[in-house]
DNA sequence: GTTGAAACTTATTAAAC
DNA sequence: GTTTAATAAGTTTCAAC
């Protein structure tokens, strides 16, 4: 990763984004105290160097009929190259999964999962993800809030 | 929460906005196959029905100086509404912490945190969450990377 | 649901300072 | 960095089908 000098209006424009990601150029540019063109012109720049990924919607997954979130730790028995592969295929293959991240610590990888309902979960952990061979040994969480979230 | 009924084209306008926040709504309506009109009052209709809560920029931490990313799961010590009243104002407080979970299992709140380096990492455990007075105990896991996301 | 058109708002670019 | 101006593009609303 190339590392990138971000002044303090770099900065503020990543703020009010991140939070707003449609908000127009001209409200941007006046919430950050600067005139539309040369905050056009950062924001593209923020783009192309690679600090703003993209955009995307928020979906309430509730509204949706997906009730039951959770996170799985997952250990796997076998780290072949293999193993690995299998289970980051089934990882990309399952919509359930929105998250998979690969963690040191007790647990090699943390999951953040959601289905429609427990017998949905419940399926999911009994039929999907502990039938995968490198899978060894998962815990649940159920998330019962969000108190914070950047998203 | 109202349950809000979706059909497959509301399903294929959560998917791509999920994905590309900033579509034009001409792009859009010709990608699920659904001419301007119709689309963009699904479209607005998803938000005041609060399926689509919002739109965000995806920030890239690396490029922003914020290498390490890690969980931290972390145990109160005390479970009174004081004391989870100190532990939340804390949470929202720092902004290395940009995600906050409360969970069921063996402990009580996982936290998503950056933070620059690993000397602003373990300032920020000794220093900003175990100087809190209700944790009583933390587990960090450091996050080696993300294998799947759909932010 | 569709198309088409008009009115309005933005985005983008260029030129000046 | 700022403002202004012009062109291009997108959004919104309306009518008619």
């Amino acid at each position: 990763m190339t590392n990138v000098v971000l002044d303090g209006t770099d900065r503020k424009i990543v703020a009010v984004l991140a939070r707003e990601g449609r908000i127009s150029n001209l409200e941007l540019a006046d919430r950050i105290g600067l005139s539309p063109t040369p905050c056009s012109r950062r924001v593209k720049r923020l783009e192309e160097e690679g600090v703003i990924m993209g955009y995307g919607a928020r979906i309430n997954p509730a509204a949706m009929g997906q009730s039951i979130s959770v996170m799985v730790q997952v250990r796997l028995s076998q780290q072949a190259p293999a193993d690995i592969d299998a289970f980051m295929s089934a990882v990309q293959r399952l919509p359930q999964i929105t998250e998979c991240l690969l963690v040191t610590g007790d647990l090699d990888y943390v999951l953040k999962v959601q289905t429609r309902d427990v017998e949905a979960l419940r399926d999911f952990v009994l039929k999907e993800l502990k039938a995968i061979p490198s899978v060894a040994e998962t815990s649940t969480m159920l998330i019962l809030d969000v108190a914070k979230s950047t998203v």
